[in-house]
DNA sequence: ATCTTGACCTAAT
DNA sequence: CATTAGGCCAAGA
C-alpha cells in the first residue's frame, strides 16, 4: 500500500466525498496534516484525475470557484458534473457552497 | 542538478 | 477591506 504518499491520500479522501458535497483544498490539505500543503492537493488532483475514480470535480478552491475545471478537457465539463449532482453553479462558482461544504475531519472524526 | 510553475491557504500590514 | 509575504511538495524545462 503507498497510503504513505501525500497523492494517495489526497485521493482517498476525495473519494470519500459525498454525493451532493464540495470541499476546499485547504480542508483536505488540514485532514492529512498539512494544512499549508493545500498547493499539493491540487497538484495531486492533477495526478488524480488520471488515476481511478476521483470525483475531482467535488473539490473546488476556497471561495467555491472552479479553478480546477480547465483541467476537465472541457472548462464546463466540471461545472456539468457538479450540475449534475444537484450543486448550482453560476460564474464557475458554487451556489451555497458553504452549505455544501464538506469537511474531511467530519469523517475522520467518526 | 537548479530554477520556475502549479487545480491554494493563512497570517500580517 | 486590499495588498503583500510565507509555506508546502512535486513535476517540467
Amino acid at each position: 500500500m503507498k497510503d504513505e504518499n501525500f497523492f494517495e491520500q489526497v485521493r482517498a479522501v476525495a473519494r470519500q466525498i459525498p454525493y451532493g458535497r464540495v470541499t476546499n483544498y485547504g480542508a483536505i490539505a488540514r485532514a492529512l496534516g498539512s494544512a499549508q500543503s493545500s498547493r499539493m492537493v491540487g497538484w495531486a488532483m492533477h495526478a488524480a484525475h488520471v488515476g481511478p475514480d476521483v470525483p475531482a470535480h467535488r473539490v473546488v478552491n476556497r471561495q467555491g470557484l472552479l479553478t480546477g475545471k480547465i483541467h476537465f478537457g472541457s472548462p464546463h465539463e466540471m461545472q456539468r458534473r457538479l450540475e449534475a449532482e444537484g450543486i448550482k453553479v453560476k460564474n464557475d462558482k458554487v451556489i451555497h457552497f458553504k452549505e455544501l461544504f464538506w469537511d474531511p475531519q467530519t469523517l475522520a472524526a467518526g
